[in-house]
DNA sequence: CTGAAAGCGCTAACAG
DNA sequence: CTGTTAGCGCTTTCAG
């Protein structure tokens, strides 16, 4: 179907040389005479000769391609931290292939599986929330295949990871709601599995301490980060006898999701109850009244990533890296009382 | 970095027979002994030989890899025609490459050399918004390289297409805030390059013919898809000596936008002016009020594309096939007056 | 029933 | 300064 593409041995038949000089002349190897350099080069370009990726990939061992496996597309902050990704990996010659998960455990296994049969060169990983079971990663990292987590990360002794401070973080939102006079503030935290549900919980249990407010379990949700459960984590604790006046959860799409149901019961915020949310997404802005939330340094995550895996690449192993970047709280208008703001 | 993975020459000598053999063996040649065969899988198996696709794909020329191009990542609507693409792709054990052009027509040039050089066997296209040159494409169709494009399309009589009826959403729209009372309606478009633009503009102005209404120039805005060109089309609109009393926008980017804008200005949706977006994004039921849209088939989209994408690998070059989805117009409460629902 | 050899496109060591 | 050869992993004749 697809015509065959020019190769070295068309450029040498047509200049009456051998494919070695052709080669050698392509990569200015000192041995050939400038004038032959030339004309190669110049045949070469005519003919929109590239060189077989799958020959130099036989040849050399190296697909130049980098598996990355998200749990979903469709989120911004994914959407942007492979951009991070792309844009080092493309400084470095690299490709990218991009699964998705699905936050489902049986679909990250089998895309790994896959992308190793196509012969990646190594991962760039944000975990699904189903997974609690690392082996598939253990093989990855036994057979000294480059490995790196981003945002959700597990096995940090042996795999470098980019996170965020999520501790620092959901403390931080604590403080900002007691400081807007908020006394009774719950969480909707994520999958206990997650790295981040963990953090996010410390520092929320931390920033209350702080403001020397009491923990309420009944106050700490969970839910499984789709819309509908989070709705159901709302409405549970709307039901309360004494309901928080302040609500934050695990991401925006939580918290878009709690917004509805809090609208939905008639409260509003944020003068009933102040709500922030986590990631900042671009709708974030478009809601009404627009939502407080943390913005990840997104880009520099998926950078970050990129330049970990290169150095795996490049150098031998070494002591795997964790590398924690900082949030920045980002105040509208759902966490500040409109009297105050 | 890597160690080297198991080849068949590795299962040949352990076994002590000729690669050829065992090549035949792992495909039940009916050549070599059911006996032999079962120990050469057996190994196969123990060893976790899988073919290398480089090896495959030097011999057959083929590297069983799409380059899917669309312009940009964080749209739900992209997402999920990926996923579609994704799941035929599959299907037919081929890997997609996703690049994103972010509706940039030097970029969308540029991610179509790389995956050339990295010899994708192919492309499934949405255009930029900037590209109104499309010799890039001619140079895929002339080197019979198979291509399709979705949404946004062009050469229509020489590469197969998957569009959705957007002059009978449009109409559909306009004949919809009709029924609801609007009589001065505006809409907002994108850039004119664009079939998507056109066609809605069509439907657009039909839909205005058959209310009886009188097309007004000032009631046409154009976007270039960015909130912020969005907003200021909307801001026009509304400083209008009689402005609109419904609009509606070439996507919900647009229309989420324009709703901010709305708001901004003091003005009540439905009860001052109806909206209502085109793709139905997630978001549109997060917003208050909740967005009327039009809902894309999307992941039927990105099967089609796919499967007009095999067609053309697996039959000879045929006649190019269009196909055009039907949308659903989906009916929430920016469009509807509250006194009438 | 099995092996040897050629070739896909390329580079690098070895000859001239 | 340039050509020959081997080999990356695999399939496919062609020979046994």
């Amino acid at each position: 179907m697809v015509k065959r593409r020019i190769s070295l041995k068309d450029i040498a038949k047509e200049l009456g040389v051998s494919i070695s000089t052709v080669s050698r002349g392509l990569r200015d190897h000192p041995d050939i005479s400038d004038e032959l350099i030339l004309r190669i080069k110049e045949l070469a370009m005519l003919r929109r000769y590239t060189p077989n990726p799958m020959a130099m990939g036989l040849l050399k061992q190296r697909t130049r391609m980098i598996g990355v496996i998200v749990p979903d597309l469709v989120t911004h902050f994914f959407s942007s931290v492979i951009s991070g990704i792309e844009e080092v990996a493309k400084e470095h010659g690299y490709f990218v292939i991009i699964s998705s998960s699905y936050e489902c455990y049986q679909k990250e296994r089998e895309n790994i599986e896959n992308l190793m049969k196509a012969r990646v060169e190594g991962f760039i990983v944000c975990l699904s929330q189903e997974t609690t079971d690392y082996s598939h990663f253990e093989q990855i990292i036994d057979a000294e295949i480059p490995l790196v987590f981003f945002d959700r990360v597990c096995l940090k002794d042996k795999v470098p990871t980019v996170t965020v401070d999520n501790f620092a973080a959901s403390r931080r939102i604590t403080l900002h709601f007691h400081e807007n006079g908020a006394r009774r503030i719950a969480y909707i935290s994520g999958p206990e599995t997650l790295s981040i549900s963990k953090e996010r919980k410390a520092g929320y249990l931390v920033g209350l301490d702080e403001c020397g407010l009491e923990f309420k379990s009944e106050f700490l949700e969970e839910c499984d980060l789709s819309p509908q459960s989070a709705t159901n984590a709302v409405h549970r604790l709307l039901m309360l006898p004494f309901p928080p006046d302040a609500v934050f959860g695990i991401n925006d799409t939580v918290v878009f999701a709690a917004m509805k149901e809090i609208r939905k019961a008639g409260i509003s915020i944020p003068e009933d109850i102040l709500l922030a949310g986590f990631t900042d997404e671009f709708h974030a802005t478009v809601v009404e009244p627009t939502l407080t939330s943390v913005m990840h340094p997104t880009l520099d995550m998926g950078r970050i990533a990129a330049r970990l895996f290169f150095e795996q690449t490049e150098n031998d192993r070494v002591q795997p890296k964790s590398i924690q970047l900082e949030t920045t709280l980002v105040v509208r208008n759902s966490s500040v009382k409109k009297s105050k703001a």
